[in-house]
RNA sequence: GGAGAGAUGGCUGAGUGGUCGAAAGCGCUCCCCUGCUAAGGGAGUAAGUGCCCAAAAGGCGCUUCCCGGGUUCGAAUCCCGGUCUCUCCGCCA
């Protein structure tokens, strides 16, 4: 175990971590062997009272008393082991599976498929915000007058196309993929943020609305996964498949001045979201059919990408495995990562505490949870504009989208 | 934001200091009877968790009647704080 974090980059205090798991065990062992004295004889003085015997009841209660201080002295240093177990148990990364790749940098990374291929371009490539701007699309300007860099404003078909898009893609996934939609709070909790594995590492990256104690989702992987914390779910409903469309909000600290331009790198931005609840030993079969949901998408909106393989040091500390989907910009001519795809085995589930019930009368186990974004907008856009560039400036429609863009053209004005 | 009511097992719903993990009914499981898309009779039926056992079965405990504190030898029951739900008022997209 040591090892496998350690392929992530992460040392883990684990001697430090059993020693104190021992000896809390070992208290709970004495605290519950006195609080069952205590019972027994808080039973009997009971029956003392009714038969009448004061002097031999008060003595019993003398005797409680004992009980009580002892239990109290050792129920508090339980309560100290245990929080410091607690603290020590979030600092473990998930571990990676054996077929991903080790290493930290990105050219570990593996390459597994690609589909389609670089289009050839009606008129020389154009970068999207070129595009947009010139379509009137995105303002840019008045996104960061009205609230700062980083923020848009789309407007007329651009404003349409995000909700072509939103349409196009819950539609897709609920009607052709069986997933169950859902609209989440966009607003979130603590305790959620900490069942998900955000928190407490990631804080810096969160909005955080400070006089409620809440927090902006940064995805709605957050209340989506959420949404079964401290349950126990019936094996027989499993897997369980939610697709959320939600806005998602990012402060991307540190990020500044890398690939910021346009639309790659916003601080608020729209995505539809993939979550499933699997039995254990199905999580990597079901991580490549959430891959395939996430890429026929992409697919049918005739886009090229690519898929990669993260390696240890570049996936999530959450992931246990971790794909990318990029889809190919050619006006930045650059492969743009718009879902992450993502097996967390059981390690958002010990963090939010869901369960199921593998069989009937069967003791509870933790699920496997997974997602991927089905997928992230703003990206996606860039790479639409980009591919469907047309000689005389305007954007053709996809097929797929005609329907919901109501229209085959994104004319210029 | 103000006022009030409530939160009990899969469900309905009783329970105001000890034998209550909890009546009763419904539901569910098994059995009997009946031979038929009915009815009746009987038994069983909350969950979580620690330890023992190679494991299962099982056993010994602990915890749990919304959550967290308190009073008490002992709390579903009394006290304090909170959360959520419902009703009424106010405000509001």
């Amino acid at each position: 175990m040591r090892e496998l974090a350690r392929k992530k980059g992460i040392e883990v205090p684990i001697e430090e971590f059993l020693e104190l798991d021992r000896t809390w065990r070992e208290l709970l062992t004495e605290v519950e062997q006195c609080r069952a004295k205590l019972n027994t004889v808080s039973r009997q003085v009971g029956e003392l009272m009714r038969s009448g015997d004061r002097p031999a009841a008060d003595r019993m209660r003398a005797q409680a008393s004992g009980l009580k201080q002892s239990i109290e002295t050792i129920e508090e240093s339980l309560r100290k082991k245990d929080e410091a177990l607690r603290e020590l148990e979030l600092q473990f990364p998930n571990l990676p599976h054996d077929s991903v790749p080790e290493g930290d940098t990105e050219d570990r990374n593996q390459i597994v498929t690609e589909w389609g291929e670089k289009p050839t371009l009606a008129r020389e490539p154009r970068p999207h915000w070129d595009i947009a701007t010139e379509l009137q699309l995105v303002d840019f300007a008045r996104g960061a007058k009205v609230t700062g860099s980083g923020f848009l404003v789309f407007t007329g078909f651009g404003a349409r196309l995000q909700r072509a898009l939103i349409n196009f893609m819950l539609d897709f996934q609920t009607k052709q993929n069986g997933y169950t939609e859902v609209y989440p709070p966009y607003v979130v909790n603590r305790k959620s943020l900490v069942g998900t594995g955000q928190l407490p590492k990631f804080q810096d990256d969160l909005y955080w609305l400070e006089r409620d104690n809440l927090f902006l989702i940064p995805t709605a992987e957050v209340p989506v996964t959420n949404l079964h914390q401290d349950e126990i779910l019936d094996g027989d409903d499993l897997p369980i498949r939610y697709a959320a469309f939600s806005g998602c909000f990012r402060r991307e600290a540190g990020a500044a001045g890398s690939d910021t331009r346009g639309l790659l790198r916003v601080h608020q931005f729209d995505k539809v979201e993939l979550v499933k609840f699997v039995r254990p030993e199905t999580s990597y079969n079901e991580l490549e059919t959430l891959r395939e949901d996430a890429e026929s998408v992409l697919r049918a909106l005739g886009l090229h990408y690519r898929v990669t393989l993260m390696c240890t040091g570049e996936m999530g500390f959450s992931n246990a495995k971790q794909y990318d989907l990029e889809v190919w910009a050619p006006g930045v001519e650059k492969y743009l990562e718009v879902s992450s795809v993502s097996n967390f085995t059981d390690f958002q589930a010990r963090r939010a505490n869901i369960r199921y019930r593998p069989g009937h009368g069967e003791r509870p186990d933790f699920v496997h949870t997974l997602n991927a974004s089905g997928v992230a907008l703003p990206r996606l856009m860039a790479a639409l504009l980009e591919t469907y560039a047309q000689r005389d400036g305007s954007v053709a429609v996809p097929d797929a989208l005609q329907p919901y863009m109501g229209c085959n053209v994104i004319p210029r004005p």
